[in-house]
DNA sequence: CCAACGTTTGGGAACGTACCCACCAGACTA
DNA sequence: TAGTCTGGTGGGTACGTTCCCAAACGTTGG
């Protein structure tokens, strides 16, 4: 099939009849190199069909122009979650500007955690962005120690060293709470992610909070544990039944969990808005189409992942940039979940 | 910060008292060497902490050990449909195994087209995955003739000299409509995909056999364009019922297009099931919760994903591996939005 | 007309690995 | 005892690029 040898950066100096480094230079578009010469290698270039080698430019520069995006994924939410696909759309989306190559790495368990730690070390990325992170979790600290730029979604505490973006999770919480105190809820539970996440505590105390404001208890008999998935919201919302069968109302920390809980509920024979009232957290397209249509907190998703991308590239471009750490504001969608007047 | 330069494979050599082939072996697994000298490099290696370097190897060895995942999404799919993200899944389990990266590449506009195959001419990859291609998409046959294994999730055509991996859309189609035809419906409407696409045109042909088997007209009057999007199957919709409005099922070609066209019926004041009866495709985490229900054609998506890595790993492995195509099974769910009796 | 200078150029490293091949020691055969 | 294997070993080279440096080339000013 005629497929004949790629050419290198020598097939293309012999053709123009210049040097090696010459053909170099213009590649990388430095200034001194004459126009003749110049048109030359261009000339040569494209009659040969050049592309470098990515690989060999790679060994000498040690830059890969490629970052890692790590998902961990113990729990299969990518699929029912669209947290993480938008994400993904906005990293891409910012990569794409500066070529670099987006690598995708789920981790599920242990041994497809040693080969990320391992396919890092190789330094096959220039850096990594890591999603959804646990409190414990030792990448982080792995990947500061490596010296390897690094730039988190979320944040495994209140003090956290690395650069970081999320959105307002407390303020989300406590602007859905405040909203369904105003329509005259008092008995508002929770449905919370699972507590060694630093965003499912963040709107656990947002809750807290704004309840704590408006003089209302706020003690654990109202919280129950949930993991971000259907059944997990589905199973807290059935112990929440059991424990306070008067409440009036739920605020769950995502939205797949509060589908879960409109299931449950429906199950019970409960009306929703009008003996339960709930509030999801992520306003995905799950909230607009389920039934009834839930009210939901709507963060910047997308916006994260652009964000994220933006700073790591930034630390990659100068590793001294100082850590940064970004919050961005969330919004309430009001639905008829929550028996306010709806917003479609 | 004790950051010292990263140990090569000579480091090791001279740690361990050995020349640096026997170090090369140890690390490729060669019989070759003693159990003395294996023992001494492998201790020198934990000692030195030391780390292939994989951009060093692929240079000699033209093999990068990661493909890319393509994703055109110029209609910014990704993010609703959870089609995408259960392929990912699929293809990230597979490759996981064999310690092969995954690139993931979204693929936008022009520009990134472009991008796109400069990246796979400078063979950054071993294999391409392709996503949800298009009829004329110049792509497959331009990874083709660089002799790129390539393996595509759908088809360009009937005659698909590719490697590829579909479910039987045709036959999901049918199934779909002979359900509503068992339900006493006799006009039978059908929102399709962008027809440019092998998968609408499949699940469009399935809707019509099963209506002219039945005896039943299948013209033009009950077709409507859409696009894979909600809006699009919400206009569709719309058209639909002003061309025909005394229609009593719809089967659109996807679950997205499926919830946007209940918004549309709900909002013209049909009753679903009761006035009009509707089955999507996908059996996405949307049908379960729409409302209501949405009876659906279940597709194996991360088992299509699973697959095309599967066979991308195998023609990588081996060139000459003849091409093949698998077709995998669908199922009918039924649920509420056409008027069965559920199975949830 | 020559020295000094700036511009342009190209050859020689080096990056870290895999593979070819030549070599060595010891065991085994004749 | 000499000759032939055979399992182990390591040095040289190549992969395709970038970068350092020195050389070649005008050009300018004294």
């Amino acid at each position: 099939m005629g497929e004949r040898q790629r050419p290198t950066i020598k097939t293309v100096a012999a053709r123009a009849g210049v040097g090696r480094t010459t053909v170099s230079r213009v590649i990388n578009g430095s200034e001194l190199v004459s126009d003749k010469a110049k048109a030359a290698v261009l000339a040569a270039i494209a009659e040969l069909n050049y592309v470098p080698n990515s690989v060999a430019r790679g060994l000498v520069t040690s830059k890969t122009n490629s970052v890692a995006l790590v998902i961990p994924e113990s729990e299969s939410r990518l699929g029912s979650e669209p947290y993480f696909s938008a994400v993904i759309r906005g990293v891409s989306t910012v990569l794409a500007e500066t070529r670099t190559q987006l690598q995708l790495m789920l981790v599920r368990d242990q041994g497809e955690r040693d080969q990320l730690t391992a396919s890092v070390a190789e330094r096959r990325v220039d850096g990594v962005l890591l999603v959804s992170v646990h409190e414990h979790d030792p990448l982080p600290g792995m990947l500061e120690e490596m010296g390897l730029p690094t730039v988190l979604a979320g944040r495994r505490g209140r003090q956290e060293p690395l650069s970081h973006v999320h959105s307002d999770n407390e303020g989300g919480a406590a602007a859905a709470v405040r909203h369904l105190l105003d329509q005259g809820r008092t008995k508002v539970a929770t449905i919370t992610g699972p507590l060694d996440m630093d965003v499912a505590r963040s709107r656990l105390q947002g809750w807290r909070e704004a309840l704590e404001r408006a003089g209302l208890p706020a003690g654990p008999e109202l919280v129950a544990r949930g993991d971000f998935t259907e059944d997990g919201g589905r199973a807290a919302m059935r112990s929440l039944l059991e424990q306070l069968p008067d409440l009036d109302a739920v605020f769950a920390a995502s939205d797949v969990m509060a589908v879960g809980a409109l299931l449950e509920l429906r199950r019970s024979g409960r009306r929703v808005p009008d003996d339960v009232a709930v509030v999801g957290f992520d306003d995905s397209i799950l909230a607009r189409h389920s039934n009834p249509p839930l009210t939901s907190v709507s963060q910047p998703v997308e916006k994260i992942g652009s964000t994220i991308a933006r700073l790591l590239l930034e630390e990659i471009d100068d590793p001294r940039t100082p850590r940064r750490h970004v919050v961005l504001p969330t919004r309430l969608v009001v639905r008829e979940s929550s028996g306010g007047p709806s917003a479609d």
